[in-house]
DNA sequence: ATCCCGAGGG
DNA sequence: CCCTCTGGAT
């Protein structure tokens, strides 16, 4: 019979410690992508899968300057809207997810951005991720977008093992307390990019060592 | 499971 | 060169 292989995770208490950590660093997290409202925040999301939001944003600068809108999207065509957009990879699907998508906002919800999940993810190009950073970001709802970083971080340290997106996403909403929920999203980005790197994680300047159950290849000095 | 797909870093 | 970057649709 197949053993149920057990997968380690940490405890509540650690994964509590870890987030009062994260907020006794850095109380207020910011994302940095660059929007201006709603609709750009929505554009910009889609934009940025598989992509760095360095690169994003100098093309969302070109490309909101003419278009912060739904209707000043359509105006600008699918064709304009690729050329803004060649910079980032993945553009000729995104462009023409953004020209749909801006074309639906005006045709269904009155050139708003919806707050709700259904809505969000029946537009072209959102997905359960994109949604719930717009819900978390925007609406100040306690969603937690789980995207690369926070994937690998969630299964590396041990706070949120799972084989699937879905399935971090769910075992953080049980790690994270609630009144560091609206936050969560962002540490654990922010985290994932600049410390628990991909490539080269740099534990020995990790905040949050003492509780993480991944092993580094290099061990730190001293230890 | 596979496709989409440019920029930046190592 | 290879890997990674705030994924989604088929």
């Amino acid at each position: 019979m197949p053993s149920p292989k057990k997968v380690k995770k940490l405890n509540r208490a650690a994964a509590e410690a870890i987030f009062e950590r994260f907020h006794e660093i850095e109380p207020e997290p910011k994302g940095e992508l660059d929007y201006v409202n709603a609709f750009t925040l929505l554009v910009a999301v889609v934009l940025s899968a598989q992509a760095t939001d360095a690169g994003v944003n100098k093309a969302t600068k070109r490309l909101f300057e003419l278009a912060p809108s739904p209707a000043a999207m359509v105006a600008l065509g699918v064709d304009q809207i690729t050329e803004l957009i060649k910079t980032i990879g993945l553009y000729r699907g995104k462009a023409k997810n953004v020209f749909a998508l801006s074309q639906m906002l005006i045709d269904l919800h009155g050139g708003e951005v919806p707050d709700n999940r259904e809505a969000l993810e029946a537009l072209p190009g959102v997905g359960r991720k994109t949604a719930n950073v717009v819900l978390n970001i925007y609406f100040k709802q306690p969603t937690i977008a789980v995207d690369t970083h926070l994937f690998r971080v969630g299964n590396r340290t041990g706070l949120a093992p799972g084989k699937t997106p879905l399935e971090v996403e769910l075992a953080l909403t049980k790690q994270v307390p609630e009144r560091f929920m609206l936050h969560a999203h962002h540490w654990l980005i922010l985290h994932g990019r600049y410390i628990c790197k991909a490539r080269k994680p740099e534990c020995w300047r990790c905040p949050i060592r003492e509780w993480c159950l991944f092993e580094p290849k290099t061990p730190l000095p001293g230890g």
